[in-house]
DNA sequence: TCAAAAGTGTTAAATCTACACCCATGC
DNA sequence: GCATGGGTGTAGATTTAACACTTTTGA
């Protein structure tokens, strides 16, 4: 295997581990009134796996895995992702790739490439009590994680918090229909901030984004609310479904970051 | 060497490339006209490099090279930098990372870790003629492009455009000093539209962050205007100094992305 | 005095924000 | 009726966008 030095000159390892998030009740306390199932004050969840090797062997860490040359880097972390659920993400991006020799702890160096991904609350089809090697966590109430993968959440968090704004990526956490209420929900728990409803409402409504199926929804025994469907136009839709990681992942690049200069712009 | 299909299980390849960005002058065009050095109507360059091997032998390409175990990936991007060019980054920051097994098209299976990175206008310091192998083109004038380099370079200007809201990013690009118009003049090379100029000049001094150096300077033989400076906050100032690549680069990631969502935010 | 760029004013429209208010429902 | 959340109205403040205007300079 060589010495330390020739070691030094050699490529790092590569592997793609991604940082998976769902919504879910809030941890322990209000499920037992009444309501059906889904609805008011929800979390953030992710599943973590353990460890079943040195180092870290026992301890939390991102489900991932090594990446072969004949695989794309959306195909390994789609890999991953399905190493702990059945869930078909309803979003899926590259997040950062993390490169620092420091970073092993012990290991072999390591350059992972994060991805993350959504996978909507599918009226709890989530097994948040999880496996022996497989456990869902409230991202408030994280175990101790392996390597730097603490840092790598609170990594996508963030990004996760900046994206926001983009009105899709709510509605692809809280699935397919939904009342305003809901969403704003989620848009609070993202947030971690109070958001005025009334407004709230009135701009989500002005986006033109969401359309009203035309069912209701009661969540206590209060007034039904209506129920809205996210209606992707056509054409403004890069991502469509995730699920289809066929073609190639350099290609069809998010834009993300488009139309922020928008702010400066004048005709 | 080993065979085909054992190879496809092996890891791949793992290279650092650096789209680099400076602010210049306008191709083939008034130039002559009296003006000292610096204003009116800039363009964005880059340097590329002219591969010297298979595949794609005497193409340009981005400047990059294989990534060491012991070198942080961000080590590694200003390695790349520094083989074009001696200036000091104003800017550096991790773009994407691309491995899809297709874009190798007849090399070995590679992972590109791209950054990008901004350099000053430098006064004019930058050689655009270049030498033989490397060379400085402008963004609009791009020769064909080696692998799937196009395709990077396009994203980074689309995150570049996306950032520049970003008051900090812009005047990186324009130097140290700096008139409005000066100013406004990159945002338009970046942007590609009009910006009024009387607005963008009110936005930017609204915003804080430039300081008015009591200098003057006249560009043509008009009216002198004001010189200014972008006033770096203390601590507001993750970034301080691309040049100290020493620390750790998974630590201080920029969390560019944050306060995106102030739109929907109400008290 | 003229041209050209620097820099200021102004006004109508659009948007935000905060909060008050009405509506529908089951108990 | 009344409590509770759904949903609407609205007035004031703030921000935008457009463009007219004044100032300073060298020629």
């Amino acid at each position: 295997m060589g010495n330390v030095s020739e070691r030094r000159k050699q490529p790092p390892q590569v592997g793609v581990s991604v940082v998976i998030l769902a919504l879910g009740p809030v941890p322990q306390s209000d499920v037992g009134a009444g309501a059906a199932s889904s609805g008011m004050g929800s979390t953030l969840w992710m599943p973590l796996v353990k460890r079943v090797r040195q180092p870290f062997l026992g301890q939390w860490a991102l489900p991932g895995g090594g990446l072969r040359a004949d695989h794309s880097l959306e195909q390994s972390a789609y890999a991953a992702l399905e190493s702990t659920t059945s869930l078909h993400p309803k979003y899926l991006e590259q997040l950062y790739t993390f490169g620092d020799p420091a970073r092993s702890h012990g290991g072999l160096p390591m350059v992972s490439i994060v991805y993350w991904a959504l996978v909507g609350e599918a009226d709890g089809r989530i097994d948040f009590a999880g496996g022996d090697n497989v456990k869902w966590f409230p991202v408030n109430h994280l175990p101790e994680l392996a390597f730097d993968h603490r840092t790598i959440v609170e990594y996508a968090m963030n990004r996760l918090r900046g994206k926001i704004e983009s009105p899709d990526i709510a509605t692809r956490l809280v699935g397919e229909r939904f009342t305003l209420s809901q969403l704003h929900d989620v848009y609070e728990a993202i947030a971690g901030q109070r958001i005025d409803l009334a407004n709230f409402r009135r701009k989500m409504l002005a986006s033109g984004l969401l359309e009203d199926t035309g069912e209701k929804l009661r969540i206590g025994r209060n007034r039904p609310a209506a129920v809205y469907r996210y209606s992707r136009k056509p054409g403004t839709d890069l991502w469509t479904e995730a699920g289809t990681a066929s073609e190639s992942d350099d290609t069809r690049i998010a834009f993300q970051d488009d139309d922020a200069l928008s702010a400066l712009m004048t005709a």
